[in-house]
DNA sequence: GTGGTCTAGACCACT
DNA sequence: GTGGTCTAGACCACA
């Protein structure tokens, strides 16, 4: 049973909080290579939501290479690869540091209280362990 | 003469470019208490892009209290004062940080070589003065 | 305006037929970057499908980084880059190679007949010129 | 024994892989005319996949001529024959070079060294025999 | 007017 | 039953 929480009230839009969802627990090893994830129509009835919302998060990931599908049989966790160019990952990289700074320049926390903030974020990724070298789980 | 740049490749429209690019600007005390904003027209013009995106930015600011209007004279920058309580500040940023990492999970940096960025992007924004502005430590 | 056909006898779908036609119109330097591409409602009613079907085709090209949308503008072609890594780049000219191979193994052409072809269809597209060893117009 | 590779991350279907797996093992002479094929069960065993589907591709294989059934003993290689006229070859091949050159259009490789990948799977494949076959000088 | 998102419902290919 | 495609029609944010 996959465990993704759609909030109404949230700015970004449905399909992009499933593939939001879906990308954090890859990430965390919650979702190992190879898994078969829950049907379109299984998820969008789950989440009381159409199916072709579902099928569009599922589509972007499937771009993203995170999935792959199988014909007739399903979706499955797809083995880890690195799509992007050193090029295109500095710049999204910029981007999104950039957005990110923008977001909170004007609240009230010091850059300490900030940086742990996000450390701690980043920690919970399992991403940078030195120990094994490796970016998911 | 406002100094904002509008960047067409950014994620963000332009008249959230236009809120931010002022909010910095009056942060940093570039645009003191008191100092009256370009008009609408004339600040479209400037930035060559449409009057009502201008509008729209100086509506959105008014509407948080760092502008206010003096009727027939144009927009002035307001006396500052804090609108948003410590509840809604921690929950901005942690709405900001989990975006942030959630956007970058996917790329080959390590956690260090984040932070490095991060960091540089807040000590740019001229942020995290120790004599003011923390809430914690 | 630009010449799309749509063919319903072919084996692809409507939207890829789109987006293979603008990448090509792109590659071969018909459509500079910085060209405005036509509405996707007015693309639709040009080409008598739904709009949803465009919208795809767009967007797959977005995501591509061909185009790029500026908010209520519409979409231009946008900077030429690189969007993936080598070792994608590699995957995917071995996977089509396999896949062109298959495709007509069991025609009666020989080897030159089916290189030459191959190189007439590369030189229309502009690539390999080694003068500039610019891959596009 | 039949020898072929089914691949899950290919884009083509299963059915399809196998219908271009036999053709290729008959075109080079690996299953002479008169060879007893394995049956749908004892193929799809082997292979680790769904009868229907071994079923699925016989039947397009007997369709196209290179297969026939004879009633109670099982399917065999028939007699080798034309079923393309030349005018349908040339539009397949046309059509393949097409999507091919589409295909790889947006990828940083030379003309030479896609031609130099293409012509090693076309070696690959035994075909080019220069005895026979060949459509133009 | 522009693209983006979502719903509802249909049809198709593949397993 | 599975994902993929397409249609029709609606609403929203942005310029």
């Amino acid at each position: 049973m996959i465990n993704i929480q759609i909030v109404t009230g949230d700015s970004r839009p449905i399909f992009k909080q499933i593939v939001d969802g879906l990308r954090m627990e890859i990430a965390q090893g919650n979702l190992p290579t190879g898994t078969k994830l829950p049907s379109v129509r299984g998820l969008a009835m789950q989440l009381t939501i159409n199916a072709n919302t579902v099928a569009k998060a599922y589509a972007e990931l499937t771009s993203q290479g995170l999935l792959e599908a199988r014909q007739g049989l399903g979706l499955f966790v797809s083995e880890p690869r690195q799509l992007l160019s050193e090029e295109e990952q500095e710049k999204r990289l910029t981007g999104a540091v950039d957005a990110f700074a923008n977001e909170i320049a004007y609240l009230e926390f010091s850059d300490q209280e900030i940086l742990e903030r996000v450390e701690a974020a980043l920690t919970k990724l399992g991403k940078g362990a030195p120990e094994n070298g490796t970016k998911r789980g």
